[in-house]
DNA sequence: GGGAAAATCTTGGTATACCATCATACGACA
DNA sequence: TGTCGTATGATGGTATACCAAGATTTTCCC
C-alpha cells in the first residue's frame, strides 16, 4: 500500500466484450435463459445494445467455457445440464476443493484464519437474507479465500467454470439443503479446520457437504427427467 | 452400427473458425509461437487466410481455453507459463487421473482392458519412433481410453485443456524422461492395475508418473528461470 | 388435411470503415 | 545537441453492409 499505488489511475480496461459476455454468463446462471435455448445473435444485439462482432466473439468465450453449445449449422444455444454431467461435476469438484481445504488448512497463517471467519460470518448473514443470490455468492467468497490462499488459482479458475455449468442447480441447492439445515454447520466446520490446521478434518468436511450438495442435486435433476 | 449410420454422409460441421481454433492451438502446442508472442490479429489474417472475425473469434475461443491472454490494451499474447502454474498443473492432473484411473480399473470390462492394452501398445511403437508427437499422441490416446471409459468425460475436457496449456514443456518432458527411462514402464503399470481391476494400484501408478513428470518439468522451467 | 414450394430467418463468412491508443520517427526549437 | 511536440503508422475495438447456404416457417395447392 505504498503511494505509488494510490497514484495509479486505475483505468477500467472493460471492453464491451468483457461486459457482453459478464452480461450473458450472469443471465445464464440467474437463469434468464434455459438449457437449450436459442441465443439468436441479431436479437442478443439488439437486448445488449452492441453490435454482432461483439455478440459473437462473447459467444466464443462462453462457448469454450462450457456454458453455451454451437450446434453444427444452427446457431449456439444455452448448454443443457443432465445429472450424468451434474454427477461429473460434484465429483470433480469434490477431489479440487477437498484439496484446497487440505492445503488452506495445512498453510494457514492468522491472516488467512481471520479472512475465512469473515467469510463464514459472510455466509451467516447472507443465510438471514430471503435473496439466494448473497448466499450464492457468500459461498463463492468463502471458497474463493479457501482456494486463493492455498495458492490453488487454477483449480479455482477450474471451479468456477464448473460452477457455471451447474449453477442453477447450485441455486437451487443452496436454496434448499444448504440454507434450512446443514450448510452453514458444514461451513463452520470447514473454518474450524482450517482454524486448527487440520488438513484431514477439512477435506473431510469438505467431501461431506458435497456429498449432500450431489445427494440433493440427483433427487432434483433425476425428478425432472 | 445399424445401415442407416453406414450411409449417413457425416458432413464435417467444419466451419472455417473451428479450423482456425485448431491451427492456431496446434502452432502453440507445437511451440511455432513462443509464451508471450503478440498475435496481430492482421497478420494471422493473411496467415491463415482467412478475415479478421473469423481470426478474432478463434483468439476469444483460446482465450477462453488459456492458451491465449489478452493484455488490456495490447491485444492477444501467446499465455506464458512459469513454474508455479505447471505445479497448479501437474497437483490438478495427479488429482484427476488418478481418480480416472482408479475408476477405470473399477468398472472395466475385458473390452477396455483390451482397449487399453491396445493403447499400451501404441506408446511402446510410439516410443520407437524418433519423432516425439508420435509419442505425444499415444499418450494422449492412452489417457483418453482411461477417462472416456470410466465416463469422466468432463474430467477428460479439464484435462485437455490443462495440457494444452503445458504443452511445451509436456513435449518435452516425453521427450526425456518417458522416452527414456520411466515412462512406459509406469504406463505399463498403469495399464496392468487396469487389467487387474485394481483401483489403488493404478492410482498409485498414475500418481508416481505425474510426480516424476512434474519434477522433470520443475527442473526444466526453474532452469529457464 | 397433407405435402411441396416459397418466403423468411439465421448463421457463417467477408469486406470495409471508423475511432482511440500506442509507439515510432521526424522535425523544430531552445 | 538535446528535448519536446507532432505527424504517422500499426493495431485493437467496434460497427455496418453484404452474400451464400442451410434451417425454419408459412403458404398454397391438390
Amino acid at each position: 500500500m505504498d503511494q505509488t499505488d494510490d497514484l495509479r489511475i486505475d483505468h477500467a480496461p472493460l471492453t464491451l466484450r468483457a461486459l457482453a459476455v459478464d452480461r450473458l454468463r450472469s443471465a445464464i446462471i440467474a437463469g434468464r435463459f434455459q438449457g437449450g435455448d436459442r441465443l439468436v445473435e441479431r436479437t442478443l444485439c439488439d437486448q445488449l445494445g452492441v453490435s454482432r462482432s461483439v455478440v459473437r466473439e462473447a459467444i466464443r468465450y462462453l462457448e469454450a467455457e462450457g456454458l453455451v453449445e454451437t450446434a453444427p449449422r444452427a446457431g449456439p444455444i444455452v448448454a443443457r445440464l443432465d445429472w450424468d454431467q451434474a454427477r461429473q461435476v460434484y465429483a470433480i469438484r469434490r477431489l479440487l476443493e477437498a484439496d484446497a481445504a487440505a492445503a488452506c488448512a495445512r498453510v494457514a497463517s492468522p491472516a488467512v484464519k481471520a479472512d475465512v471467519a469473515s467469510a463464514l460470518a459472510g455466509i451467516e448473514a447472507a443465510f438471514a437474507t430471503p435473496d439466494n443470490r448473497d448466499l450464492y455468492a457468500a459461498t463463492t467468497a468463502f471458497y474463493r479465500v479457501i482456494f486463493t490462499s492455498a495458492g490453488h488459482h487454477i483449480a479455482w479458475e477450474i471451479v468456477q467454470r464448473l460452477n457455471g455449468r451447474i449453477s442453477r442447480l447450485r441455486a437451487l441447492t443452496l436454496g434448499t439443503t444448504d440454507r434450512k439445515l446443514s450448510g452453514p454447520a458444514h461451513m463452520a466446520r470447514i473454518a474450524a479446520a482450517i482454524g486448527a490446521n487440520d488438513p484431514e478434518a477439512a477435506a473431510t468436511a469438505v467431501r461431506a457437504h458435497l456429498d449432500e450438495a450431489a445427494e440433493i442435486a440427483r433427487l432434483l435433476l433425476e425428478g425432472q427427467g
